[in-house]
DNA sequence: GATTATTATGATCAATTGTTAACTATTCGT
DNA sequence: ACGAATAGTTAACAATTGATCATAATAATC
């Protein structure tokens, strides 16, 4: 009876999942979670999930105590799992010039951002539970974002400059958000909007890099050279 | 009985919806339900968006035929009606100087982006259905998009480069596909990962499209410099 | 003011959802 | 080879979903 490969009902049959070590099955039923969750959204059904992966419906709640717990862990296992530590070194990294370190890292980040779970997954998470994404922005904007600026003012700036320009940084911080903005907005359009993608990717990045620092040289230098003649009447202090 | 706040089983009660013409009431169920979905996602139930609304359920179906021709309904009036068909002419309005042009269309866009309709509709539209957006995107493309490429070249462009130069515009489409990105991430900030915005939008705006300015400058510039070294031996052809 | 057309409601259906629990199959130590 | 421990399945629950239709309430017409 059980090698019918139909049940007694006529039902559609299906080889019984094999046994696993407890740990396997579970880092097997995220891994799968998190591709299927990706493709159709928080919102599938753990019964269809289940099925696309061989296993039945209930072995899910051995794992995880609810669908909501699975959801969080995969979310986990995607921000925290795909954070390269090293990218912060990259950019740091004064043994190479600038626009290199900004290429190696952005052409790096934009392999991430071609994977269909880290726009998806990023998104879904967003809609779902507003606020979740905190930790991971507060990561970039601390171990990216602002290290880019850095290196942007010690490149184009002098001390006494970098030290004036650093105290209001808002719309330096912004160019970068437009850069990473505009590296996301690639792994959009292929994977929310299914729609045109560039030619040539890696092109792509490295004109956007190239751009980038164009814009931001511009707007640092005129910082400087506005300061430059700003400072001597700072004794005065007259009119606010 | 009809004056009764609460009915004989003691439910909620609620006032009857008052009698409208059906076209008022097709237009209000779609406004109401363009700003529910926006806020809760497709996947919210029609009993829920239909409490909303103060009416019930099954009166929906009344106008709509089921569920998703509402939801088609709502995005195309979110894609439709919110398109400003003067945005190319302000794009291509030589009297005034490129910079400003931008800016007065970018920092309109921006508005649009900054309502939780447009950002969320369109990413909930993307999701649920690919390639829906694809109207959408090839209007941005051929209105927005290409006049605006267009137009940087006839500022930075002699005739003769910009003729040869216009033969392959792949990248620096790809550089307005990112002013675009910037600016849409900030909605996505707001709207989709309620995360932080930029402190002066209006700024930010105006810090972007010039940095992108100057990024389109350089690479034009750097171009038609190539351009005029390799043409003398354009009559050779020797290597391909 | 009675008749008629139109609009809104309530009750209900079948399908699908997350979740639980009792049951069965497999593996491993002895 | 046997039994305990572990892994997986079946069946069912209550709640929620999109959708339907007969009926009640309201406005328009004469």
């Amino acid at each position: 009876m059980s090698l019918s490969a139909v049940t007694a009902t006529g039902k559609p049959a299906r080889a019984r999942a094999p046994k696993l070590r407890s740990s396997d099955r579970r880092e097997m039923i995220l891994r799968q979670a998190l591709d299927y969750f990706a493709a159709n959204g928080f919102t599938a059904s753990t019964r269809d999930l289940a099925t696309a992966m061989g296993i039945t419906q209930s072995l899910l709640y051995r794992y995880f105590p609810n669908k909501q717990a699975l959801i969080e862990a995969v979310y986990d296992e995607v921000t925290l799992s795909r954070w390269n530590p090293f990218w912060e070194d990259i950019i740091k990294d004064r043994s190479k010039p600038l626009e290199v370190r900004l290429e190696e890292y952005y052409l790096d980040y934009a392999k991430l951002v071609l994977r269909h779970e880290w726009v998806r997954i990023l998104i879904f998470a967003g809609f779902e539970k507003s606020g979740i994404n905190d930790r991971l922005f507060k990561l970039l904007k601390e171990r990216i974002f602002r290290p880019v600026v850095a290196e942007c003012i010690a490149e184009y700036c002098n001390d006494a400059a970098a030290l004036v320009i650093s105290e209001d940084l808002d719309l330096e911080l912004e160019l970068v958000w437009g850069l990473h903005a505009s590296i996301f907005y690639i792994g959009m359009r292929k994977w929310v909007y299914a729609t045109n993608m560039p030619k040539d990717v890696n092109a792509t990045i490295i004109a956007l890099v190239s751009s980038f620092l164009c814009g931001m040289k511009a707007r640092l230098l005129s910082r400087a050279s506005n300061l430059a003649q700003v400072t001597p009447p700072r004794l005065g202090e007259q009119a606010h």
